[in-house]
DNA sequence: TGACTTCGACTACAGGCGTAATACTACATG
DNA sequence: CATGTAGTATTACGCCTGTAGTCGAAGTCA
């Protein structure tokens, strides 16, 4: 069974980075999350070493730089938060999720027709590629 | 607009017996929890301090006691708690989030039939009601 | 009235996060 | 070799959470 891996937003932010990259010094995490983030690269280094040190990443090195690669995949992240979040405010149960999602409205009703296409092509398909 | 509700775990428990009972005092709240958390009341008195000082519940007095009452709806957290999962994980794309649900395997293929039966019902029922 | 009990208020401490400055180290260069 | 520079490691600080002890006020009981 894999860890907790639920990380923050700022986390979430440098660890897709590493996933679309595969793997990256801090100056390019640093260089990609600039413009929006606009933080400094110091922090950028910290953010990393935690992610390490809670073995969400590893590094190796080139030169005296440390390239950073992703050790957990962003399907396992978004499961994991996702059932993190599933057991805490539903009990466990997803298709509650999805219950709330739909009368919430989170859902607008022109999408339902791309849940419904969703729907059928899940029952179809038995195998198992995660995301869109 | 609402504001942030996001919860934790600990809080989220407090919340709900406090949606449970309407009102509850300290240790009321405390003899719920206590079974399964074992939690000193101190500790379930600073997080209802907690909650309160963060606007989600309130406080009347009766006799030396204090009642705590919920100020935000199960709702209302739901709803921020799963909007901002959706919008930190999926971009705010609440349809890939129960692309993932399906695909992942978090909604078992029993389950599917409920699914579906829930989307039949909300293209029905425009007037919303949360939570079954 | 004095002791005991009850309850909220205040204080505390570790650990995580955001954020970053500063320190240290080792290569590049004149 | 001396020094600038790039890049990691260490340290820091405020805020939040979990967790709870202690203090002080007020009510209860003998």
């Amino acid at each position: 069974m894999q860890k907790d891996n639920n990380i923050s937003d700022l986390q979430l932010a440098v660890m897709r980075v590493l996933w679309r990259r595969g793997e990256a010094a801090v100056a390019e995490v640093h260089g990609d999350l600039e413009p929006e983030r606009g933080l400094a690269p110091t922090t950028i280094a910290t953010i990393l070493s935690r992610l390490e040190r809670r073995g969400l990443v590893r590094h190796s090195s080139r030169g005296r730089q440390f390239l950073y690669a992703p050790v957990v995949s962003e399907q396992e992240v978004r499961h994991s938060m996702v059932a993190s979040l599933t057991s805490r405010l539903f009990n466990g149960d997803a298709t509650a999720l999805v219950s709330h999602l739909l009368k919430s409205r989170d859902i607008a009703t022109g999408d339902l027709e791309t849940v419904r296409r969703l729907l059928s092509a899940s029952h179809e398909t038995e195998t198992d590629h995660d995301d869109s």
